[in-house]
RNA sequence: GGGGCGGUAGUUAAGUUGGUUAUAACGCCGGCCUGUCACGCCGGAGGCCGCGGGUUCGAGUCCCGUCCGCCCCGCCA
């Protein structure tokens, strides 16, 4: 029998002690966080997952302890036995007086522990960095020990965090009638949408399973199959380049409903945020959304004021569209813009189908914009592929001054753009032009860039404003440039606006669809959509995407198939697990949310994955590799 | 696939127009210390300057290549 953990149990958590036990004898096991030997007086730092404590060894308690306490380093796993009592008054040398030693710092200082017995469970080397709170080692090596990483608070509070999200989760959707049901992760492959990992079949030579990207079309199947609300947190892969916001295998809350439109799913999902962070951060998000709705943005309003579809509201600096004003103004004067404007008058370009535009962004005299700032912007602005940067500072009379455009442009069109862009005096003026999709990426991306500068975000970790949105009504198909053609712009199974089905033939550039996403803070939280379910819209659809039957059937049969048998209406979302846990605590990575990430490139630096296999292992998969 | 940033003791960084023994702080090791809590004081050890090649009398520093990490675009809910 030993004499820890056999005969003595722990009795408290080291940040469990407080005043009231004074006096009490505890059992506290934990690492050493710090150790500070005053010769015959040892102060030990005793942390376990819940905090520290701080415990003393005094020879005169235990001459034995003491000895022991001697040989204490960093990171070693020790048990103690001991007394509660209060720190008290005790004369400080370097205060040259008598002065209270509790330490309002902690949660414990009041308190110390008199070590009465004390063990060793193990030591430890000592750790290639300090395990404190603030580490500014390198990621890089933090995740070569991510266990003595993840001992440092803010990740231990993360993935508690994390925990906390998983339990309110569950308990939420239960109590809502959803049934928490597990779909296949090897599923086979389907073509479309992100790129799956591939697990070779060892029964099947030369076939493949593909790691799930989501439970997409079985939790469909759950409704076909009649269990009308289902949940599952539940872990998807995708097999493309990471972000700092985007793993290879992530965490999703996904979720479907049977017999409800739009609103229904909305009115869920808020609920269901509005627990979640009253479990994670203790925060009533009715104080801010008193109704318990979020506010709603269509799709192309989002994309025409912010560049995207996942803006950030925390701030203004809308985008302005000039692409009228310049075909009004057959360009203006300006030579960047008269092709542009060309195009639409000659009618190689619909007014409908704006492949290329002009848009403007104003940054306030507030913010001080020098010329060396407007050449900051403007590289990062060609580093996402842009030409450049057209700027224009306006002056007292609403001239452009330092711009490219000053010369040339018309007063009619300058006073038509300023008057726009409500500009007023030192205001700076950004343009961009050219391709729809990249004018609108590089001025989203300079938006937030240049918002994080004026200091409209908040840093990392002081945000306490939480900006949710629907963004709603998007287009069910996109045009594509490159194939001139319609193509699906989520996937082919949404359901459009019923007053837009007559459109489908017609001008399936005006049909809008109940595809929905949920965005915070300039973050996509979750998506899903409302599906469609009728097999006769459905083929509708194929039929403007110039997708026959056959090809149909290829590609989609057994949803398709199932979908025959009475399916219900219905449809469904999915909230991205780790980016929720990001947003929460405030972290500005989604490496610093999960427990063992994968680096930009994919790999496990701790485990060293993905890792070559043996001969025979490939051999027995039928399978060879061309990899030099 | 493209663009950008970085890699120097265990960690974080400094290192000048190329110059002789590559600095500092923290950590680590040893000693002293009964009220510290970023304890303090004294002493010490610790380096393939990511790797390979080149230029040079001489390279941490300049050039080429390469590996690794990070950020963005493409890609991706």
């Amino acid at each position: 029998m030993a004499r820890f953990i056999d005969e003595l149990k722990r009795t408290h958590h080291c940040a469990a002690i407080r005043a009231a036990d004074i006096g009490k004898e505890v059992v506290l096991f934990g690492w050493v966080a710090n150790r500070r030997d005053h010769g015959s007086l040892i102060f030990v730092d005793l942390r376990d997952r819940e905090g520290v404590t701080q415990i003393v060894f005094d020879p005169d308690a235990s001459k034995q302890a003491h000895e022991l306490a001697n040989t204490f380093r960093g990171e070693w796993v020790v048990g103690v036995r001991g007394r509660v009592r209060s720190r008290g008054e005790q004369f400080s040398k370097k205060e040259g007086r008598l002065m209270s030693a509790a330490n309002p710092n902690l949660p414990t200082g009041e308190v110390e522990l008199e070590v009465l017995e004390a063990t060793v469970f193990n030591k430890s080397e000592t750790p290639p960095f300090e395990i404190e709170a603030r580490s500014e080692t390198r990621e890089e090596v933090r995740l070569e020990y991510r266990y003595l990483d993840l001992r440092r608070a803010p990740l231990q509070e993360a993935l508690k965090q994390r925990h906390r999200v998983n339990q309110a989760t569950r308990n939420y959707l239960s109590n809502n009638g959803c049934l928490e049901l597990e779909t296949p992760v090897l599923v086979k492959y389907t073509p479309g949408g992100a790129r799956n990992f591939l697990v070779p079949s060892r029964l099947h030579a030369g076939k493949f399973y593909a790691l799930a990207e989501s439970p997409q079309l079985f939790k469909q199947l759950f409704m076909v199959a009649g269990f009308e609300r289902y949940f599952q947190i539940v872990r998807c892969f995708r097999d493309e380049d990471l972000r700092i916001d985007r793993q290879p295998e992530f965490t999703q809350i996904d979720i479907e409903l049977s017999f409800v439109n739009q609103d229904d799913v909305f009115s869920l999902v808020e609920g269901l945020v509005f627990e979640i962070w009253r479990a994670a951060l203790g925060v009533d998000l009715k104080e801010k959304y008193p109704s318990g709705h979020f506010p709603r943005i269509k799709f192309d309003d989002a994309m025409r004021d912010y560049g995207n579809d996942k803006p950030d509201l925390r701030f203004g600096m809308k985008h302005v569209d000039l692409t009228e004003l310049v075909i009004d103004h057959s360009g203006g004067g300006v030579g960047f813009f008269a092709p542009i404007a060309e195009k639409f008058k000659n009618g190689t370009y619909r007014r409908d189908l704006p492949t290329e535009i002009v848009k403007a962004m104003v940054i306030p005299a507030s913010a001080n914009l020098t010329r060396t700032d407007g050449d900051k912007l403007e590289q990062a602005a060609k580093g996402m592929g842009a030409a450049g940067l057209a700027r224009a500072k306006i002056g007292p009379n609403g001239e452009w001054l330092q711009s490219p455009l000053a010369k040339t442009v018309t007063d009619e069109f300058r006073t038509a753009v300023n008057q726009a862009l409500g500009v007023q005096e030192n205001d700076v003026v950004l343009f961009q032009f050219g391709r729809a999709a990249l004018v609108h990426m590089v001025m989203a991306n300079l938006r937030v860039i240049q918002a994080k500068k004026m200091g409209l975000i908040p840093e990392v970790g002081h945000g306490g404003d939480f900006n949710f949105a629907w963004v709603v009504d998007p287009p069910l198909f996109e045009y594509d440039d490159d194939t001139k053609r319609w193509a699906a712009a989520h996937h082919a199974f949404t359901r459009p606006h019923d007053e837009h089905v007559a459109l489908l033939e017609s001008d399936p550039g005006k049909v809008l669809c109940y595809r929905y996403d949920l965005v915070l803070n300039g973050f996509e939280i979750a998506g899903g959509s409302i599906r469609l379910h009728d097999p006769l819209v459905q083929s509708k659809v194929f039929a403007a995407l110039g997708i026959d039957a056959k090809e149909a059937e290829d590609k989609f049969g057994f949803l398709l198939k199932a979908l025959r048998y009475g399916a219900p209406p219905h449809g469904g979302i999915a909230l991205g697990m780790d980016r929720l846990a990001m947003l929460l605590g405030g972290t500005e990575s989604i490496r610093d949310v999960i427990a063992f990430p994968k680096t930009q490139k994919g790999t496990d630096v701790m485990t060293e994955a993905p890792g070559t296999v043996l001969p025979g292992q490939l051999a027995e998969l039928k399978i060879r590799s061309t990899a030099e």
